[in-house]
RNA sequence: GCCGGUGUAGCUCAAUGGCAGAGCAACCGCCUUGUAAGCGGUCGGUUGGAGGUUCGAUUCCUCUCACCGGCUCCA
């Protein structure tokens, strides 16, 4: 027998060949076979228990992504093979890993509930107790598919038949045998900590014309603090729920009487939403931007002409009266154009920047709502930039400059940005999309910022850049978009004056910087679980009368407060100044101020902040001080600490 | 829209075919209070809506509306 030379971590080791990935491990002793869960044979990704060949080997801990992608991908396995023996005449479909854990789909005869998983944990427990080693084997395509077929497993037949390869692996473990690609853990009992989450629907192939198929949702890893932690991660995510939020701090409601996916503001939700308004209104004007409002309904024709028609109808609410078709606008630019339209254009007002607060319904189907995030009715901070050929590179890198200064003030600091090249359903030629595509491309590439193609998700008229913002917990939630736009201006022939005095096509670019306000205002409530900065808080101070013969003093404070566009609010409940406080404290008011005989006497307040640190005797002046520099510099944390 | 689940007082939840309940909130009163729930009392419901089965339905069935978790889609 020969010997492999294989190198790894700096050194080089001789095995005899034949040896697997473990039985190095253990030769090497650069650490113990527990950390490992997978590898890297000379770049391609290969599971322990596999043989080496000769060259670079990469062992692969916890910390490496496609390595926890493996682990879970066993659990999943683990998952199917405990569903197979309790319900024997399930269909497999497809199991992979996902980003914090994994699922399976199968096709199973009965119904499961949620009562039914602690069950088929239990069983994946047995099989992890048996520990039974998962084998990779290689078959024809043919053997694959006669097995299978003979299982009566249709979907793994059907994903076979699409398959070009001639061979194909499946993994064995005990009596359970699945079509895949692996590689897995070497054996199921090196699986510790998993859980299984959730069931959901799920179509095969995510084609709602073929089967539903039950999905369980999992995860899994390695250590049992890890597993403790993302549980918590998911109670956290709870306690962060907008929905629950806006009850608790009384902002803003639906209504079933009213129709799912439209928001009812409450006053306290209203000022929120006015603070974004406002900042929005003030920042466009900053930058050379003109404020419009447009109507909500137009006339059928114009969306005919813009290709709305053909392209969106399925999102339109339209209704005829009189004869007439009309339109509740889904979007605003058609209303952007007319204006433009009113009177003739020249390259020296370039570029026209036309913004508004619009408020677009588009239908959504009845299961994609949620909360705020996914509504029917929505406002969105809507800009179209109407420029020149020229322009268009460095306004895309302006707007983009423009969307990371506001995201930055309202706290998100990370970002993930996204180009979205042309969809199936779109208008204009190729020419015109390649054209728009690099315009953006170069924008990007001008500013430095790192992106990732996203083929095919444009909107009709125009590619896009998507920027998604990570929020403080980890989620990324999508923010603002910027498209270029060659068609609507050619089907609407807008033009402009050129130097030459002839007529010359503008480029239009739209662009959202918050994108929905509704969806934002529940990004924002939950990346600050409710503890809004200072400047957002719809009531900034709670304050709180010790007895009775504090009120007078207390409202003086109000009214103090109020002059300096502090939101202060005395509570004249006959309550304990403990029920007082925690009502403030659940409302998510940034300061708590006693007042009582002291205060009264001395004339100060005695300030609380929401971390429940207490300073008496701080004057008046002193707070409202700081009050008005929190809200200047639009301060993130407002803690008082002197 | 589809799959699964849920819908009972303002909120959180009991009651599973036999008189619809509790805590909190609200209201009234007492207490005049020092940093996350003071005490007592009162009010509150066509059990989301419509239809059906039944002597009798919150409970079982059908339809519908809304919500929740997904699929798909999207700002």
């Amino acid at each position: 027998m020969g010997r492999l030379r294989i190198r790894v971590g700096g050194r080089e080791i001789e095995v005899p060949s034949g040896s697997t990935v473990w039985d190095l491990i253990g030769e090497w002793g650069g650490g113990s076979s527990q950390e490992y869960i997978a590898a890297r044979l000379n770049g391609r990704l290969v599971g322990l228990a596999e043989p080496l060949e000769e060259g670079e080997l990469e062992l692969l801990g916890w910390e490496d992504e496609e390595a926890r992608e493996v682990y879970r991908h066993t659990a999943a396995h683990v998952m199917a093979q405990a569903v197979m023996e309790l319900y024997p005449e399930t269909k497999l479909a497809i199991g992979p890993a996902i980003h914090d854990g994994f699922y399976y789909d199968f096709d199973i005869p009965v119904r499961i509930t949620p009562d039914d998983l602690p069950r088929i944990e239990e069983r994946m427990r047995e099989i992890v107790g048996r520990n039974t080693p998962l084998i990779r084997e290689v078959w024809s395509k043919e053997d694959a598919l006669r097995y299978f077929k003979d299982q009566g497993q249709d979907y793994k037949v059907e994903i076979l038949e699409e398959m070009g390869e001639e061979t194909v692996t499946v993994y064995r473990q005990g009596g359970f045998v699945d079509l895949c690609r692996g590689p897995h853990l070497p054996s199921t009992g090196m699986l510790k900590n998993f859980k299984l989450l959730s069931l959901a629907g799920a179509y095969w192939r995510g084609d709602e014309a073929r089967p539903m198929l039950q999905r369980i949702y999992g995860t899994a890893f390695l250590e049992r603090k890890d597993l403790e932690d993302y549980l918590h991660f998911l109670e956290e995510a709870e306690r962060r729920d907008h929905r629950r939020l806006g009850r608790e701090m009384d902002l803003f409601s639906f209504h079933e009487e009213a129709g799912a996916g439209v928001v009812f503001y409450h006053p306290r939700g209203a000022i929120l939403r006015g603070i974004i308004e406002d900042f929005l209104k003030e920042e466009h004007r900053k930058r050379g931007y003109q404020v419009v409002v447009t109507p909500h309904l137009f006339k059928g024709e114009l969306w005919e002409i813009s290709g709305h028609m053909d392209y969106y109808q399925e999102n339109m609410y339209t209704f005829e009266k009189d004869g007439t078709r009309y339109v509740v606008k889904p979007m605003n630019c058609p209303g952007h154009i007319l204006i433009y339209k009113t009177k003739p254009r020249s390259y020296r007002e370039m570029p026209i920047k036309f913004f508004e607060l619009g408020t677009v319904y588009r239908y959504e189907r009845s299961g994609v709502l949620h909360g705020l995030m996914r509504v029917r009715g929505f406002t969105q901070d809507d800009a179209h930039i109407f420029c020149r050929e020229d322009q268009i590179e460095e306004q895309v890198a302006e707007a983009l400059d423009f969307a990371f200064y506001c995201l930055r003030t309202f706290g998100f600091d990370d970002y993930e940005v996204y180009l979205s090249t042309k969809p199936e359903k779109a208008v204009g030629s190729e020419k015109l999309w390649e054209k728009a595509t690099a315009a953006l491309q170069r924008s990007l590439e001008s500013m430095n910022i790192e992106y990732q193609w996203d083929p095919g998700e444009g909107v009709f008229y125009g590619p896009k850049i998507d920027v998604k913002l990570r929020d403080a917990i980890g989620r990324l939630w999508q923010g603002p978009t910027i498209q270029a736009d060659f068609n609507l201006p050619e089907r609407f022939d807008l033009t402009y004056a050129g130097p030459d005095n002839r007529p010359h096509r503008p480029v239009m670019i739209h662009r959202v910087v918050l994108a929905g306000i509704e969806r934002f205002y529940g990004v924002l409530l939950e990346h600050y679980g409710g503890h809004l900065p200072f400047w957002l808080s719809p009531i900034q101070v709670a304050i709180i009368p010790i007895a009775d013969r504090h009120l007078d003093y207390a409202r003086e404070v109000e009214k103090k407060m109020k002059e300096r566009g502090i939101r202060a609010e005395v509570d004249e409940d006959r309550q304990t100044v403990g029920m007082k406080i925690r009502k403030a404290q659940i409302q998510k008011v940034p300061f708590s101020v006693v007042v009582g005989d002291r205060e009264v006497e001395s004339g100060t307040i005695s300030v609380r902040d929401r971390t429940g640190k207490d300073t008496r005797g701080v004057t008046l002046d002193e707070f409202m001080r700081r009050a008005e520099e929190w809200i200047a510099q639009r301060a993130r944390e407002s803690v008082w600490d002197c």
